[in-house]
DNA sequence: GTCTATAAAAGGATAGAC
DNA sequence: GTCTATCCTTTTATAGAC
């Protein structure tokens, strides 16, 4: 048998109670397909199978809970994405950048975080959230957090598309973040209940495909 | 002096009473400004200046004035976007689609009932909602009014871009998607606190830009 | 650190007077 | 059609035993 001096929940799990972090794992999951606002504190401690009280113990306060999410899962892949930039900048030695690469490097990090949290396949859901959702305890949060990534991409795109004036630029990466954002949801228009979601690395290709076409198109219209 | 013989309310704003309508805008700023499931039923009813009872009264419960609301509002624009996808199916008398008027029969549509609801700017912002925060009750809603606009555009993609697979033509359609709603919903990545927010064709023809481009780029990959 | 119990507030909904 | 008053549920949050 299980040794039981842990209480009701003793040790049926990990040999320490790791209670915050399936805490953070559960409301995760919930946020993500259930929305920010929609999901209550209880349904979180349910799903994390502890008590109610924890979340107030850990974390203080539901919103407390939602800004050391974030935290956690932003900003790894915002230092990939800032790594992976280094790279590139450090091969160019002062050159124009090359503009797919650059791309990967800001596109293909919000997959693999994807696909990577909690082991589960929506999670991409969480992210969308926090833009069509922002609780107001977080626009500083996600300001401080995407403000470098922010600022960096659009000093190397404009490295990459030196043609571009700076005001369709700002509105260019505007336009691939949407397409990253919208593709992270995983919101299909056509295509109903299509089966198995295709794999991560097709989609992302797709993205790259687009956004480079689109990034690198002349500013004057074809009319 | 104003007749007062509608009570408390009376008379100071319209001949009749249009409570309806003016819960209608209410919500729909509410629902813009704060997200769906975070606007309360007294909210929307204190911003309409008028009595809690009066949403159960006119429209039976939240969600049924959150139906109305997207029937009201969506299926005016989508019914433009399919006359004016129409209008360019009957000039070009069976041959291929020109893709530019097809993108602006599609985009320009969702800009102008932007701009037009409720006299407000930011307006946008409740179509983004609609995505990012599905009420259960609006999946059929939001199926049944976009399903044909979906379906219509997609065939016209098809023979504007006929060098597509149809996989790649439904994801990139999705990408289209994304780019609008993302915009739409007038967060800007850098641009700090611009004073002004530029005018809506100025816009508009960023994204059709972006957007032709992605569309027609080819299938391969530039690697 | 975890639990029970409960406070305190806010939410949606409805009955019934006017 | 509109108002007041109230019910019931759910929510966040906390106090205090263990």
């Amino acid at each position: 048998m299980i040794e039981s001096r842990f209480g009701p929940n003793g040790g049926n799990r990990l040999p320490q109670p790791d209670t915050k972090n399936r805490l953070l794992e559960a409301a995760e999951r919930l946020f993500a397909s259930e929305g920010l606002s929609r999901t209550s504190l209880r349904a979180i401690t349910c799903e994390a199978g502890v008590n109610v009280a924890a979340v107030h113990y850990h974390f203080g306060s539901k919103d407390e809970l939602l800004v050391e999410l974030v935290r956690r899962r932003i900003a790894p892949m915002n230092e990939e994405r800032l790594a992976r930039l280094d790279a590139i900048e450090r091969a160019s030695e002062g050159g124009p950048l090359p503009l797919e690469p650059v791309l990967r490097a800001f596109v293909e990090p919000a997959f693999r975080f994807r696909s990577e949290m909690s082991g589960h396949e929506q999670l991409g859901r969480f992210f969308g959230r926090l833009y069509a959702e922002p609780e107001e305890i977080l626009e500083s949060t996600l300001r401080e957090i995407f403000e470098d990534v922010a600022k960096r991409f659009r000093d190397a795109f404009a490295r990459a598309v030196p043609h571009l004036p700076d005001d369709e630029l700002d509105w260019r990466f505007h336009f691939l973040v949407g397409t990253v954002v919208h593709t992270l949801m995983g919101r299909r228009e056509m295509q109903a209940p299509t089966d198995d979601p295709p794999p991560d690395q097709e989609v992302i290709d797709r993205v790259i495909r687009f956004t480079a076409a689109g990034l690198s198109a002349p500013v004057e219209m074809g009319q």
